[in-house]
DNA sequence: GCCATAAGATATAACGATATAGTGCGAAGT
DNA sequence: ACTTCGCACTATATCGTTATATCTTATGGC
């Protein structure tokens, strides 16, 4: 009923270490033998058992998603990102979500990865972000990629794969002073994060690109969370001078500040423009529709997780990619009023 | 450096077929040996190797869970159950989306089964309710629980946890009625999940129990979607006499509703109540917030896994256990107008 | 032509659990 | 008193791979 390696090696004549070189692309196989060894294990439909090589081997072939994030739509595109990869190469996912903030975090990561043998981590913010996880991590010399907010790969960030939130900061506020806005608030997200960081740079950077002052006022200090969103929104229409426009830091908490402004009857977008950032299905289901700052989150996490197992088969180490967020025009924006 | 079953017998003073039987609460074990085992497993931080255990075993201790579903909260919730339930079990969780329609479906599922020998599955609807899967995973003997629409517990069923949905439309649509809403319509999810046949029934028996027709007119086909309930509502709104109120499939086909009234410039819930179904977070992030019906989608999952892994122990088989969900009354339901 | 070396393959020991067969010993049956 | 039985336990085979040590055969250098 099940096929093994001796099988396949009875099939093909050789050994079962020939057949194991042959799975494992391991060399010093001559390619007649390899062409052997491939048809018997097509002929015999063999699929290599995952607890053998587990046990026997030094790789576990499961690599393990670490999250401490409530935005479900992210993680289920992270998620699927990093499955459709393990499917390609012939891994296993183990999700972990986790707090961020537990006392015990380190020894909980660690237990897991020594525990089930991971072959690499692919670590989210602020996970990905914080320096100690990651001293505890390379202490006991674990595989892992970072997905991260930043503009540059190089050899300090480790295996990275890197999210422009600035210059997708910078585009989506250009937008908005090319709508002729010039008073532009900016509704922040978790400082822990460092997307919060970045995109607030880009903010500013947009602002002083077009000879505009950056007003302390209108930086709101805040959480990733929809009710982030309405309490910085209410106290900026508190404002003497109100803003024409605000940058939220993300789509949550653009669609806090959709409800406050409707709860002070202010019109969105005639009377103040909204953006958000991420690009998350519901930014396609709110009133009006949310113009965002679009990021491919299955997509990044696909390459992440390419680059965590390439490194694992020691090839040619690349260290990481960077991905650049791009504007999407929907309905919360429009040109100031003169 | 790592703890085996060698170290914890020498420690013991017993053979390791001992400490296996402790491990896995086998008899024939006297309980001055399971306190002598289980006090040495305490010592050392034994954790048995998962995949020494699935080599060697008939369980392994994985179990999958199966989902084609877009809604990421109602994934991400599902996910945390099972977790927590496989966490306190020992068991490991992998996670499976698919295509409840691809030709193939059959194969891909009893191949994933038999390929790393799952000691059980999770399905949620539709593949829960596809008469097709089952009989497949059947013929391989494979254990599953399945999460469904109905109202009580039976033999046929197999190992199942109720979502009783048509008692929650009951509720919701009731809370209209003691409103006063006589004029009540209704936008269906898809047909394939039995949850949209058993919401209509349970519309409809509300609206019996009072004494109130059933106006097919106000019975509108549709998908478990936001674009759905656009359409949908805006055919409603179409109509000569307007309902007073929508129950809406799910939360999000009520976001939709929510959005064509705005589009036609019609006022919830003075002008129009609207209730949604299954209180997923982005319900609380509308304008106004949506009346819907509360789902313990955690609660639920967690059940369902305790009872799959309890059915492989020979524990009383618990046959499954009905859920109620019930209504959250929040801003987008009022009376109606005089 | 002979030895050193590497390439290509094999035989077999591990990995860490569970499963199977078997042992010793006290209690019960005749 | 002698077998029989069942309980509590041990010794060891086993699962399906990878890893290690070893063997054989070609290849090149002198």
């Amino acid at each position: 009923m099940k096929v093994t390696i001796n099988d396949v090696a009875k099939h093909a004549g050789v050994s079962i270490k020939t057949v194991s070189r042959v799975t494992n692309n391991e060399p010093s196989v001559k390619q007649v033998t390899i062409d052997k060894v491939n048809s018997a294990i097509k002929a015999l439909n063999y699929q290599p058992n995952l607890a053998a090589r587990n046990l026997a081997g030094t790789k576990s072939y499961v690599i393990g998603f670490i999250y401490d994030n409530p935005n479900a739509y992210y993680i289920i595109d992270m998620q699927n990102g990093i499955l459709s990869a393990c499917k390609d190469l012939g891994y296993e996912l183990l999700i972990h979500p986790c707090n961020s903030t537990a006392a015990n975090i380190c020894k909980e990561l660690t237990d897991l990865v020594k525990h089930n043998r991971l072959s690499g981590l692919v670590l989210t913010p602020p996970l990905s972000e914080d320096p100690v996880i990651l001293a505890a991590l390379d202490e006991i010399d674990a595989n892992y990629v970072r997905i991260i907010a930043g503009e540059k790969v190089d050899t300090n960030n480790g295996l990275a794969v890197l999210v422009n939130d600035r210059s997708g900061a910078i585009s989506i506020t250009q937008h908005l002073i090319d709508l002729g806005h010039k008073h532009i608030a900016f509704l922040s997200g978790d400082h822990e994060h460092a997307s919060t960081k970045e995109r607030l740079a880009g903010y500013k950077q947009a602002l002083t690109n077009n000879q505009l002052s950056i007003n302390d006022d209108f930086i709101i200090d805040g959480k990733y969370s929809f009710e982030s969103g309405v309490q910085g929104a209410k106290d900026l229409l508190k404002q003497r001078t109100r803003p024409t426009a605000i940058v939220a830091c993300n789509d949550e908490i653009a669609a806090g500040a959709l409800f406050a402004a409707r709860l002070e009857g202010v019109d969105i977008p005639a009377e103040i423009s909204i953006v958000g950032f991420e690009d998350s299905p519901f930014s396609r289901q709110t009133w009006p529709k949310l113009t965002t700052v679009h990021q491919p989150n299955e997509e990044i996490a696909h390459i992440a997780t390419e680059l965590l197992i390439a490194k694992r088969k020691d090839k040619p180490a690349q260290l990481g990619k960077v991905f650049l967020p791009e504007p999407v025009i929907r309905d919360s924006t429009t040109q100031v009023r003169g």
